[in-house]
DNA sequence: ATTAATGCAAAATCTTTGCACTTTC
DNA sequence: GAAAGTGCAAAGATTTTGCATTAAT
């Protein structure tokens, strides 16, 4: 069991309650996808009632500040996943469900590291299948 | 020069004089990428007048009927490309400018084909640089 | 005590919809 | 003339913001 009053400290953010049974919904269990309404009904079904600003609120600063990692996948809603190292998705359209892709399990040649003298900052890839 | 009322009626499509003047702004020259907004203010801006709901139906309608591609790069605005053959994007963060790679450019192995039993429909591939 | 976070409602965005009017076939 | 498309304003959906209250350091 791991610690999330040091974890949400080590990321430099305060350990309030809202924050503290957010992370223990996300960061207890294996990765997981979320979105801001998911993160919300979810919790409210637990008997955990945080108001939907909150949530936003919490979502946007852990990615801030690096706990959790933001995926475009669908203009109508962000998704947030709680794994936030280097890894692809497979992405389900008739669930709107994510899957993780390990990073070895597709290589990219040449892997881009600089485009017009910026560097990369990141490389989004989204296998979309049809179940 | 396209004769585009051709195309229109190739995609199965009556060509209105809105899908005319649309397609006249996106099919005439290179490929682009446009967002609602971004097609409806050039065309006003060069005297042409068409209501922001007729853009997002015409911009629905023309992608479900392959004129064009809808890419997902920012949960918050949905981008159109005049491209629709297969190929992938830079993302330049400070300007949300899009640019087409081509599909030869960067190599995925293994090529997926099959995920769960279901179909690849696409791979979305955003290079995001930080200019 | 100071500073930061929360929660609510209101506002801001982006997109879709209902319906009367107009255009295309 | 029947069917489809357009335009407006209104409604939906998602996300952000302003501000008073509450909690954390």
């Amino acid at each position: 069991m791991i610690n999330l009053e040091k974890k949400l400290r080590a990321a430099g953010l305060r350990p309030t309650k809202q924050r503290l049974l957010i992370s223990n919904y996300l960061f207890s269990g294996s990765h997981m996808h979320v979105t801001a309404d998911s993160l919300y009904s979810e919790l409210s079904k637990s008997g955990v009632n945080i108001s939907l600003a909150t949530i936003y609120n919490v979502l946007n600063i852990f990615t801030s500040h690096g706990l959790l990692r933001e995926i475009s996948i669908d203009s109508s809603r962000s998704y947030f996943d709680t794994n936030t190292k280097k890894h692809y998705h497979y992405y389900y359209e008739k669930t709107a469900k994510l899957e993780d892709i390990d990073i070895e399990k597709l290589q990219i040649n040449p892997l881009p590291e600089k485009r017009n003298g910026f560097d990369v900052s990141s490389i989004d890839i989204v296998i979309r299948v049809n179940g």
